[in-house]
DNA sequence: TATGAATGAGCGTTCATTCAT
DNA sequence: TATGAATGAACGCTCATTCAT
């Protein structure tokens, strides 16, 4: 018997996030302060804390969310053919991950999910990636002499490499995606040519 | 030109180094603080920031000599001749970048440098690290048909991985290990055997 | 609209006044810590800045309150009908500004609003005076070729120039009351007997 | 047998004050730091005060330079012969004293020494101005029942008055002369028809 | 649920002044 | 005289989080 969900529980909460999205819209996700949420949504600071466990629950939900608008936009695409194909179709989710140093930290922090009966919104999504991944690369025209699972971490890894190094100085923008592509070449391409 | 650096001011520095590396010995990286130290290296507070330009540039420096002592120590050891030597031999780097998570957290943070003119200890440390990695790969028993730098950059990548996957709570601690030679397995194992 | 202020808010903000009062009681204002204030209040450092914008407005009003508090005492006592008696009875007003260097320099600080949204109560009292002067020079037995209002800042201006030069070394404390009642002599006595 | 003063000390010491100068001029005088004015002199902090015995001893004469030089070049005008004219007398005075309320502060706080044996370069000048103002009120139209000292104390008084209001946020920047002009006239206008 | 005052530990800053070299 | 690293005592601030109402 889950008791009902009143209406104005949803409202506030709907209010909450919708002030935050447009903070973060404004100044990005860093700049984001739980005061100016509850003041943009005409709520007390106090009611915050009664919709989100704490600030970053917040966070796990708004990046969660962005991931998985990616994901779905991705599964709606045939599964990539070629490593260039792989590297194109990752191109919304490298955006997201790591266009803000901010938001990379949260995403490296939450992708392992803090406890097991509590997986964020980030942690689901990781999941939900691997899934996708695997499944990509089991049927595509990649190495198979790993199992999918394995190799779809070894796309994750490298995706996360290739958005730290992103954050570096020395490193332009325009290199992230180029930097993907040699590493899911050297990682994916099938070289156990069984004759 | 270069003003000549005077003798006080290098005690002063080295007192305060010692002083923090004392403390973070008995209490752990997180729970240092500020106060604590120039306490402890009879010092003002004022003095402190003009060595460090905060807090975090402290731990830069701290945590990035840790790191630079494991790439002495593992320098003077031979190349690893096998996955499990090599996993081995970056036993001791895992056990500094990843055994808390707050230095883990400031690794990541300050593994690009923000700016080129300030690269930090840490940011520094992890292109030495790709150095050693690509001089082992390139001599040891693995695969040769991809650049060195390149294999060494995925050996961090999935350094970074295993280490992040250990604060998950699914995880526990000694998998870590496992998890790696699972990865550098596929990654490092020379498969395209030239007749 | 005004939200109704809490009674708590109140209290906690009469903790902090009561405690900075008592401290200035035993060492004086100038001795006075925020610290000290929060510390003997039983109350967070946070809670003083939120109550306060920062120190000074904390002197502001506390200095404020003790010239108001003369000024009602004075308020209550017959109008001076010798200018013997007006000195006499300016005498805490002048002890009260004019016997820590600190609170003087604070009081000429604060005399003037820094703008108009945010006249302090310093600066108010100054107005408070200048009407009590400017009663009693109506009533009493001084000069009427002026304006009231004009002969009540002549008073404020000789009160200010007697206590300052009380904090010149070459000036006794003793002589401050003697100094003023020259100049009020000077400044009041009513010379144009129409016939 | 006063020892010979150095050409280099005077030349420091020149050099620090044309530097303090030239940043005074830019930022105010508020916004001087020891650190900008030994940077821009050229030497090191210690050297600063080697020739000053602190900050406020270079304030003192910087601004007791600016007065003295308003007082030589009202020296040079015949004694004013009416209030009008004193009160345009004034006017580059009140104008160097009162246009920046740190400099109003400095001057308040130097007018009376702080010991008789260092008096002040600002100490100085307002025992020059009152000799000054002496000399006009005994020889102009103004009263006579009271001391020339005592009257000129009176117009320094009312000057202090008229720069003080002027900080306030409820009065304008122009009505200062106004207000002065109103002050003295009711100071010093001559009310004791004998006869 | 909603409220919002209060928390609180520590960081960073300020900047005139001192003192050993 | 000249140097400049060191001093030092507060102050102000941050801001997510709690808790009594």
């Amino acid at each position: 018997m889950a008791k009902p969900v009143q209406k104005r529980t949803l409202e506030t909460r709907a209010r909450l996030i919708g002030a935050a999205e447009a903070l973060i819209g404004k100044a990005g996700y860093e700049a984001l302060r739980v005061e100016d949420v509850v003041l943009m949504a005409g709520v007390a600071k106090g009611t915050f804390f009664a919709h989100f466990k704490d600030k970053d629950a917040l966070m796990d939900l708004l990046i969660g969310r962005e991931i998985d608008a990616c994901l779905d936009a991705i599964g709606k695409r045939p599964p990539p053919e070629s490593i260039d194909e792989l590297v194109e179709t990752l191109g919304p989710l490298l955006r997201v991950m790591g266009s803000e140093r901010y938001v990379f930290d949260v995403v490296i922090r939450y992708s392992g999910a803090a406890a097991v009966e509590e997986i964020g919104v980030i942690a689901a999504t990781f999941g939900r990636q691997v899934e996708s991944f695997a499944d990509w690369l089991a049927d595509g025209p990649f190495r198979r002499d790993v199992a999918p699972a394995l190799l779809a971490e070894g796309v994750q890894a490298f995706a996360i490499q290739a958005m730290a190094l992103n954050f570096c100085a020395l490193h332009s923008q325009d290199e992230m995606t180029a930097r993907l592509r040699d590493y899911l070449s050297a990682w994916l391409t099938p070289r156990d040519t069984p004759s």
